[in-house]
DNA sequence: GCCAATACGGTAATCGGTTACAGGACCCTG
DNA sequence: CAGGGTCCTGTAACCGATTACCGTATTGGC
C-alpha cells in the first residue's frame, strides 16, 4: 500500500500529507478543519491522501496550539462496580459526546494524594476537572478557584463555600419520599441508619426522615437513629442493634443500598421475613437492588444524570463565561420493591 | 502575593519563569527536570521563582517535545458491572505509580464506536492503550499492530492472533478447580450454565469443567449444559430449565456470578434449599457474592491484578523493546462459601 | 601573565498542529 | 486594457516545552 506509517512506524504528520498532495499546510489544515476557501479539487486530493496514509490529527500538537487539550480530569476515591461507577459513566458518556477525553484518577480517599492529582491534572493535562466526593477542605477548592482552574464538585461531602460549582442529589427529598413511603404503610416506629455525620449526604437526609415524621405528627425516637457509614457491614450491625431493641423499629430506612443490604441480612439472619416483619428501604439503587432477595425499595439516585450534569456544567466553565455560585441539585425518585410493606398487625 | 497567574489566570510558562529569574528557558528546563551543570544559586532563584508562582510544566507540550503523552488509553465495554470497575480500579493504579494518566473511553458494546475510539487514541493522545474485552475481529487487532501502536488486550472476547500481547484469567484452571470441588463433595449430576458460545472465556471454562468430570470418570451429559449470556436472566432461566429435568443436576457450576445468582434464585423460586437441595458455584467473586444469601462459593478472579499486569505489560511496550506473543495468564483460586455442600441421600 | 580546561548558561531548532496575513490567479467591469 | 474583486493557497509566527550546540567566565597550572 503507501509507505509513510505502514513501514517506518511513524505516524504522518500534515506536512507529510501537505507534500504529498502537493499543498501547504494551512490547505491540509484547512481541509481538516472543514473550513472553507478550499477548491473541491484540492480538498480531495488532500482527503484523498488524508485517507490513504491514515492521518489523524495529533491531539497533543492541536492542544497546544488552541490551548485546549480534550481532556477532562475525573477524581475519585474509589473506582467501584456501585455508585462511583455509575457517575464515571454518565461522565465518560457525556465528555464522549462532546469529543473529550477523560483523565481517570483514584484518591483512595487520600488527601494528600488527591491534592497532588489536582496539580497534576492542571499540568495542562486537562482543560478541568470533575471532583467526586472531594477530600479537599473548602479553603483548598476556593484557593484551587483562585487559580483559574475549572472544576465541578460532583456530590460534595461536606458542604461547600459559595461559588464553587457543584452538582449534588435532592437529598433531602429522596430522605423524606421515603420515610412518607413508610408511614403510608402504616409505619410508625421508623429506624434511620444514617451516613457518617458531617457529610452533606448524611445531614440533609436525616432532616428529610425527621422532616417526613414531623409532618405525620411522628415523635422522633433518638435511639432509632444510628450511624453508619455507608458500608454494608455497618448497616448489619445497625440492623442487629435495632433489632435486640426492646421495642424495635417495623421498618429502616436506610442511608444508602450498602447498609441496607447489611440490614436485610440481618433481618433474615433473625429468621424475620422482609417485608412482613421489617420493612428495609435503600437510597442510591444500585445494580444489586434488583438483584437481591426481596428486591429493595430505595430512592433512585440519578448517578449517571449527576456524572452527565457535572460534564456538561464544567464544559460550560471551560468555555467560556464563569458562573458564581452555580449549583444544581438533581432529584431522584422512590422505586418501590418487594423490601416494603405494611407493618404487621399485632 | 505574586501577580503572574493569581490575577489573570494565566498559567505561568517557562518562559515566564525564566524572565523573573533572570536565566533562560534551558535553565529552568535544567533545574525542573534535575539535570546537572546549574549552580546552586542560580538553581536556587530559578527554584523560588518556580514556587512562587506554582509553576507546572505544561505536559501537553512536554508530550509535544519528548513525544510521549504521559497517558494510556483504556477502552472497555461498559464501567458499571463490577467486573470492570475492578479491572479498572488496578490499571488505574499502576499507572498512577508509573506517573501516568489513565485516558478512559466506554464503547457500549458498540464496534465501530470502539474502532473509532482506537484512532482517536492513536492521535498522539496516548502512549499505548489497553483495549477490555475488544469488539475488534483478529485482522483489526492485527492491522492495529500493524502501525506500531502499543497495546495489550485484557480478556481477550474471542482467540487472538499470535504475536498480540493479551492477559488474561486462567479459565481452564478455575473452572476444574470448581468442578473438582463439587466432585470431591460427592456430585455426580453437575450441571455447567456457559457464557456465549465462542468466547475464550466460555470454552475454555467448559474445557476445564469437562477435563475435571473425564478426570473424575464422570460421562458428560450434553442436556447439562446449557448456554448463557453471562446476565442473571440468563441464570435464572437456566436453573429453571434445569431443575425441569427429569434427572436435575444437584449441583450447578455457573460461568460466571452473575448467571449463578439468578440460578440462586430459580432454586429459591423451588422452594429448594442451597446448597441441601442443590449446591451453586459461580466464577469472578463479584462484590455480591458474600452479600447474597447463601454466600456464594465461586472462583476469584485477580481483576485488579489484570488491570495491573495490563499497564505493567503495556508499560514495557511503550518502553521499548517489542515482544513478540507476549501473553500473560493469571491465576484465579476457588473461594468456598456457604452455596456449596455434599448432595441430599437418595 | 598566558593558555587550556571546565563549568555555566544562552540561542535557536524542534515537536505537530493553527491561523493571521500576504500574495497570486482569475474574472468581470467600464 | 487597467483596476478592483473574489477565490484560493502559501508563508511564517506562534503554542510551551526539550535539548544540541555554542559562547563566555572562571579557574588553575606553568
Amino acid at each position: 500500500m503507501s509507505s509513510i506509517e505502514e513501514g517506518n512506524g511513524r505516524r504522518p504528520t500534515m506536512r507529510d500529507i501537505a507534500r504529498l498532495a502537493g499543498v501547504s499546510v494551512a490547505t491540509v489544515s484547512r481541509v481538516i478543519n472543514n473550513r472553507a476557501g478550499v477548491a473541491p479539487e484540492t480538498r480531495d486530493a488532500v482527503l484523498e491522501q488524508l485517507r490513504a496514509h491514515h492521518f489523524t490529527t495529533n491531539r497533543g500538537a492541536r492542544g497546544l496550539s488552541l490551548g485546549r487539550t480534550g481532556f477532562v480530569g475525573f477524581t475519585m476515591p474509589f473506582i467501584r462496580a456501585d455508585y462511583f461507577a455509575s457517575i464515571l459513566a454518565g461522565a465518560v458518556e457525556a465528555a464522549y459526546e462532546r469529543d473529550m477525553r477523560v483523565a481517570l484518577c483514584a484518591t483512595h480517599s487520600e488527601h494528600d494524594r488527591e491534592v497532588s492529582l489536582l496539580e497534576q491534572l492542571m499540568d495542562g493535562a486537562t482543560d478541568g476537572a470533575i471532583i467526586l466526593l472531594p477530600e479537599e477542605t473548602s479553603d483548598e477548592l476556593d484557593r484551587l478557584r483562585a487559580r483559574r482552574y475549572p472544576f465541578v464538585v460532583a456530590d460534595p461531602r461536606l458542604s461547600l463555600p459559595p461559588g464553587i460549582p457543584a452538582v449534588s442529589a435532592a437529598h433531602r427529598a429522596g430522605a423524606k419520599a421515603a420515610t412518607d413511603h413508610l408511614l403510608e404503610l402504616g409505619h410508625r416506629r421508623i429506624a434511620h441508619v444514617s451516613g457518617p455525620r458531617g457529610w452533606v449526604a448524611t445531614e440533609e437526609r436525616i432532616e428529610g426522615f425527621n422532616a417526613a415524621l414531623a409532618a405525620a405528627g411522628v415523635l422522633p425516637s433518638p435511639e432509632l437513629v444510628l450511624e453508619g457509614d455507608f458500608e454494608s457491614p455497618s448497616g448489619y450491625a445497625a440492623g442487629r442493634a435495632l433489632l435486640d431493641l426492646r421495642a424495635p423499629p417495623t421498618a429502616v430506612f436506610a442511608s444508602n443500598d450498602n447498609m441496607a443490604f447489611g440490614a436485610l441480612q440481618a433481618a433474615r439472619e433473625r429468621g424475620l421475613s422482609v417485608p412482613d416483619d421489617l420493612s428495609v428501604v435503600g437510597f442510591d439503587d444500585a445494580d444489586l437492588a434488583t438483584i437481591v432477595s426481596p428486591a429493595l425499595t430505595t430512592v433512585r439516585q440519578p448517578l449517571a444524570e449527576l456524572g452527565r450534569t457535572s460534564v456538561s456544567l464544567l464544559m460550560r466553565l471551560i468555555e467560556g463565561r464563569r458562573f458564581e455560585g452555580l449549583r444544581v441539585e438533581l432529584a431522584g425518585r422512590l422505586v418501590v420493591r418487594e423490601s416494603t410493606g405494611p407493618p404487621r398487625l399485632r
